[in-house]
DNA sequence: CCGGCTCACG
DNA sequence: CGTGAGCCGG
């Protein structure tokens, strides 16, 4: 059988909030040494890959490997039935087509559990290649969430500019344009406040912003955020998450003049 | 060239919240002593005036009089992308058919610009004659816009009446009739919640409730709201800013018998 | 002053 | 349904 648990269910409540706009369903996979997500946006555009380590849950065991096919509108709703604070228990049966919530009170004087019908989902999985880039920039998961909205305004993508300076964000369009600099952060006052630039090489890049405002959902599960680029490489946008694992979101840059 | 800064965008902010309703459009005339805005509304009812001083900005440069043609919700657009406590700079050069803002955050580590085009708009100078007026009534400018709030729910022109004792804000309609009540205050605690009735001659005039509405938006921009009426002349609406100046709103009465 | 929540609108 | 604005609490 497969049992997992967590102490806190706010976070798998904000995982869902940060992929339910991306993907409609998707494969859970479960296996000894965690939970993983795979699976490329409903227009098969950007990527979401989210990993939750094993040793992060507060229990866990996973007998043989499970696949499970997940409505995540469906489980949406079911998480916004836990209280933050719940006890948070996945179970699933080895062979079951049905997945089971429970959610208990710190006091456990309350315990409700939600089953859940499973979906035989086609898989397509792919290889996400360990690449050098050659900016990462690190900087609060809030201020990339503002950037992605105030620019969201100015048109319909935004290039990200990294210098060893900093990191530039701009969009232009028929109100204007705009331009964000983000400057390193030399006193590092409060370590989610830090803006971080590891730049081997400059890159300036341009992407959907509409992709980008999806990512910045997942910032509830993070302070900080990492932006790494390459040129002509899909950009990774990651979001820790607490000591259990990360989800990355993977988006191609627009092939286009820098005529804007 | 032009270039005033704020030590804080709020003002600004709210100045466009004060007037994006009324006017999709305005020229902002910046001169040797600051900066002014005048405009009849989009229905040619009301007249808006916005005077802020070139002394009250921290640093304030016009080296030729210059008539900004402004997109208001463009600009509205722009000013929702500063933080409050940001740093604004607006800068022109002498003939050029853009204006740029600049927003610093205290500690500069993040600077954003936006370059906006200007537009050519036809002018209407308007003169505005200084009148003495019959009263002069100053209330706290929360409650301004409560009593609009509330009595635009019965009828389409609200009543004010003054008298020495105080003044009297009224609507009529279907669903009934209301009348709200401002004693002068002898206690005056605290001097922004002071109502504070100057009067010659006592006044009863009738206005659009969906202009007051629009006025009351200023409301964010000063504690106290002024309203100045004779009769048979425009009802002005004034609001200080802070140190640097004062929007005003003209409005004049409806000529209807007092049927309602 | 910022973040979360709730309500209203498109 | 998703987004944006206003209100309340920390």
């Amino acid at each position: 059988m497969f049992e997992a648990r967590l102490p806190q269910s706010h976070i798998f409540k904000k995982i869902l909030e940060a992929v339910k706009d991306l993907l409609t369903e998707a494969t859970f996979d479960c296996s000894d040494s965690g939970i993983q997500l795979q699976a490329m946006d409903n227009a098969h555009v950007s990527l979401v890959s989210l990993n939750l380590r094993s040793d992060g849950f507060d229990k866990y065991r996973c007998d043989r490997n499970l696949s499970m096919g997940i409505n995540l509108a469906s489980m949406t709703k079911i998480m916004k039935c836990a209280g933050n604070e719940d006890t948070l228990t996945m179970k699933a049966q080895d062979n079951a087509d049905t997945v089971t919530f429970v959610f208990e009170s710190k006091n456990q004087d309350r315990v409700s559990d939600y089953e859940m019908k499973l979906m035989n989902l086609d898989r397509e999985y792919l290889g996400i290649p360990e690449t050098d880039y050659a900016c990462v920039v690190k900087i609060p998961s809030g201020e990339f969430a503002r950037i992605c909205r105030d620019l969201a305004q100015f048109g319909e993508s935004i290039n990200i500019a990294c210098t060893k300076e900093g990191v530039k964000f701009s969009a232009t369009g028929d109100i204007g344009s705009a331009n964000i600099k983000l400057a390193q952060t030399a006193n590092v006052d409060k370590e989610e406040e830090a803006v971080i630039v590891e730049m081997q090489e400059p890159v300036s890049l341009n992407f959907a912003c509409r992709y980008l405002l999806n990512f910045a959902k997942a910032a509830p599960l993070s302070n900080q955020v990492s932006l790494s680029m390459s040129l002509d490489v899909p950009l990774v946008v990651e979001f820790k998450i607490d000591d259990i694992g990360h989800i990355r979101y993977y988006l191609a840059p627009k092939i286009e003049t820098d005529d804007n």
